[in-house]
DNA sequence: GTCTATACACAGATAGAC
DNA sequence: GTCTATCTGTGTATAGAC
């Protein structure tokens, strides 16, 4: 196979950028080609709709997620803690670099009432986080308790990314962060 | 002055659904005029841009909740506990009813990237909600303790709501109302 | 694989008849 | 105050040259 100009996984990651900026709707074709360094009609030839770049761009976000941050939940040579504090590290980093906020929580937000093509992707991001949450406080807590203690920690960190966008203060997300460690 | 034949007041009303269920830039002027039972043509007469439209939509649906949910805090006639518990209840059908969700987190989440317009509506909305849960912690906590207290719950249930929508699953909300006045 | 050109629908907004 | 008609821009997507 020749070499490409430019690879899938670039075009994806630019995309990323873009989406997670200004959303789904509002991202146009045009967009994510010129942020691409490509005309529309070559974006075209890659992706035959912007509904197959979001879902690439979703699948993609998500599994760098499980990779780099929840995967830290079932390393054995960490403590519980230790755990929750370097998740808390890369989470952090995730949520605050260039603009901020959640891409997942954006979508689901945007798209919910008017199209359901996402909701399965963003539903296994969250199932994934949630699982590696429990995995932690279980250590600590009953099965039920660790539920309990993940779905309010998920919770109040994004919210707390609202409340960061809104006053530009990464200090929400840090003290949200904080709770969630203390909580254990 | 001789009866409209569809009041200001109405067209606002109208034009909130559609706002809190497609989202800013999802909506059309078409989509609020036939909403309103008007045309584009006739809709245009009485707010000159979709922008107008919005912020008047905001600005109505945040009195409303100083009006009839934050207003519980100052009320003297309540213990703290049940100004928490009456301010669930209503907290509860305000982000449950129609397809549910709160306004001014999808309004943010959709347009910080891309334009301010719309940051000091919803900035003002979220510190009279905090000046509300800040009212009523304070009788129980130091002022830096119910402050924690009060962005730690709204937070929480910003985030439950996400997960809310997620699932389709009121509980999720619920459970955050109430670990907001079990934290008193 | 990338480009230009284009088809077609719909967006925000305005003009002018009734 | 409401309507129809229209202007202008932009959106998604496709066709076909290079």
């Amino acid at each position: 196979m020749p070499k490409e100009k430019i690879s899938k996984q670039d075009l994806i990651a630019k995309s990323i950028d873009v989406f997670w900026k200004k959303g789904y709707y509002r991202t146009s074709m045009a967009d994510l080609a010129t942020a691409c360094g490509l005309t529309k009609g070559a974006f075209y030839h890659h992706y035959k709709s912007k509904e197959e770049v979001m879902m690439n761009c979703l699948v993609s976000t998500s599994d760098m997620f499980e990779d780099k941050i929840f995967s830290i939940a079932y390393k054995e040579e960490y403590t519980a803690l230790e755990k929750l504090n370097k998740m808390a590290d890369v989470i952090y980093y995730a949520f605050t670099k260039e603009n901020g906020g959640c891409y997942f929580a954006n979508t689901i937000l945007e798209t919910v009432h008017i199209e359901a093509t996402f909701i399965d992707v963003i539903k296994d991001f969250f199932s994934r986080w949630e699982a590696a949450m429990v995995e932690i406080f279980s250590s600590n807590h009953s099965e039920s308790e660790a539920k309990e203690l993940s779905l309010k920690s998920i919770a109040d960190i994004e919210g707390s990314i609202i409340l960061m966008l809104l006053h530009s203060d990464t200090s929400y997300l840090k003290n949200a962060l904080n709770r969630s460690i203390e909580s254990y």
